[in-house]
DNA sequence: GAACTTTCTGTAACCGGTTACACTTATAAG
DNA sequence: CTTATAAGTGTAACCGGTTACAGAAAGTTC
């Protein structure tokens, strides 16, 4: 593989020329640049892009953490990431997490050693949380309010209120839910914003209402049982996500309820099977891309040492209305 | 930030001795080492991973070319590769092509700069592929027969001819095909793995009961119209993947089909959802992981310069029945 | 034609680690 | 006690680019 000293010797100039040539072209006479390019042409020759991130101390490299690169509505944030980082000229690196905290140093260890400029974290902030940290450029996106360092985010309080609300506005008085487990920052939030719609409406809280799960179609099964064991089921259901969701529905329907007419259900996330399940699910969408997008605009501000003049964004949802979602009977 | 040699400077050795401690600390004294650890920790000294690669000619990162990043079973391949990956000490950066060859030229060229060690690609191979390339090290995951360059794959004929053997073990005489788009290496075999299975059982092919898909859930619903519009129906459809059978069960159920009574249907991947649809789908389950730890392990031999021995891989798939398929009517 | 500006190029130090080689000192063997 | 071997350390070159600085050549102005 040759260097730019072989350019060099092959033009018959110095190697200042040739980095010149290729970094800042306007410096270098036109003759020397065509004779520059033909010798790069002839030897193959290509920059080693690591001795040149060594000396200028930039990687070009940003990470996700991202705690399940299988989830629809991650892969879609980072697709958002990717189209900034990409017109930046970064190069993403993916951290699967799979909410594990030691794989999760891993990654941070990468920004502290020079190997990337900067992290977007897919997690809500916790306690237990690595960022934020000297040395560490980071901004979180998917969040959760009070996040102590920059973050882009939905007002999931709201957004659970606005299903909830929805659901009582249909005639719906006795209103399960199927959570996140029970300290996951956005089961939290979700949750307040459930008992927010159902105080405003005179509701009791009924704690045998709510189901926990843990965000895949599994747990959601598991919880439909739940409900269809009581004596008097609810008459609709919210789910924390649309996995969740479509796992249950699945579980209602064996034991033959009918969606909506006996019960109704909504998700979260707008997962694109969400549309094609049957029936197609009542849902949250959340602006993924954007999510995405405005995350990766903060983090490279912070890169580029603009200092930050708003340090939360919070993006609107879009409430989906399908055909999950109907009034109770009689 | 602190370097090695302001660690040898606080320790009152010289840097080769640090370097020594933290790469090969059975070459210093137990004193010494002491010591350096003591001011590293005081320094909060990390090394800088971008001189340690540039030094090594190691980049220790490989890439994954992925077409779309939010597809479930590339996930799974990708958390394959990233096990392999961690154990070795690599780092995995993500390539998201969304299908476009020019993004895909940007991240070889990574390999040619030496960012990165070596690729993975889960495109099948054609004649426009980037790879094999010159001085890039690479591997295929989830190609197809007769690709250039080592790899590990699944047997795509051999498969679809299983999928649509049992069907006409069910008593299926009419069996539709949904296909991927016509050019796609994976539409090819599999479409011949079809073929094979109607020939041997002597059903004539029907050149009407294909429908043009192009893998996702919409043109699966857009292919059930091809096949809901005709006189006399298929009584059975092979798809050849998992997301455009749930666009089809979907289409077909909101024109009156019952699934499996009046019309029986199959996939092909196994994605999560399959199991949870109504009804649950028989399916063809990939070894996705499996198929992502074996393509890494082939790469790290590659980059550490083993002769390959072998450098094809068919790995076996799982047949899943499950309740979209039953025996035709009367 | 002198003085000044602009354009272009070369020299060599530099980034922060690694490591071949040489050397010193401690330990073992004869 | 001498010699051989092992263990521990330092010196300094090296990886392949970038760039401050200096100097040469060409063009401009008066």
């Amino acid at each position: 593989m040759s260097t730019i000293r072989d350019v060099a010797k092959e033009v018959g100039c110095s190697t200042a020329t040739v980095s010149r040539a290729l970094s800042n072209p306007e410096k270098v006479s036109k003759a020397s640049l065509k004779r520059i390019h033909t010798a790069i042409d002839k030897l193959q020759y290509r920059p080693n892009m690591l001795s040149q991130q060594f000396r200028n101390k930039q990687a070009k490299t940003i990470v996700i953490l991202v705690p399940d690169i299988a989830n629809l509505f991650f892969s879609t944030v980072i697709s958002g990431i990717e189209n900034v980082a990409q017109n930046k000229g970064f190069n993403v690196l993916l951290g699967d997490t799979r909410d594990s905290s030691e794989r999760e140093a891993n990654f941070v260890k990468l920004v502290e050693t020079k190997q990337a400029d900067g992290i977007i974290q897919l997690r809500p902030y916790s306690e237990d949380s690595l960022l934020p940290r000297k040395f560490v450029t980071a901004v979180n996106a998917c969040g959760c309010e009070n996040t102590p360092y920059p973050s882009v985010r939905i007002d999931n309080i709201d957004a659970a209120r606005q299903v909830t609300e929805y659901l009582i506005s249909l005639g719906h008085k006795k209103i399960g839910i199927i959570s996140g487990l029970n300290d996951n920052p956005h089961t939290i939030d979700r949750m307040q914003g459930y008992l927010l719609a159902l105080a405003d409406a005179g509701i009791e809280f009924d704690k045998n209402l709510v189901a926990e799960g843990d965000f895949n179609l599994w747990s959601g099964l598991n919880a439909s049982d739940h409900f269809a064991r009581m004596e008097e089921p609810p008459t609709a259901i919210v789910s924390m996500n649309d996995e969740m969701a479509i796992g249950a529905m699945k579980g209602l329907k064996s034991k033959g309820f009918r969606i909506p007419e006996d019960i109704s259900i909504t998700g979260f996330d707008d997962n694109p099977f969400s549309k094609y399940c049957d029936p197609p699910l009542t849902t949250v969408a959340q602006p993924a891309e954007k999510l995405g997008e405005k995350a990766a605009q903060l983090l490279f501000q912070l890169i580029e040492g603009e200092s930050e003049k708003q340090s939360e964004f919070v993006l609107p949802i879009d409430f989906i209305i399908r055909q999950s979602t109907a009034p109770p009977k009689k």
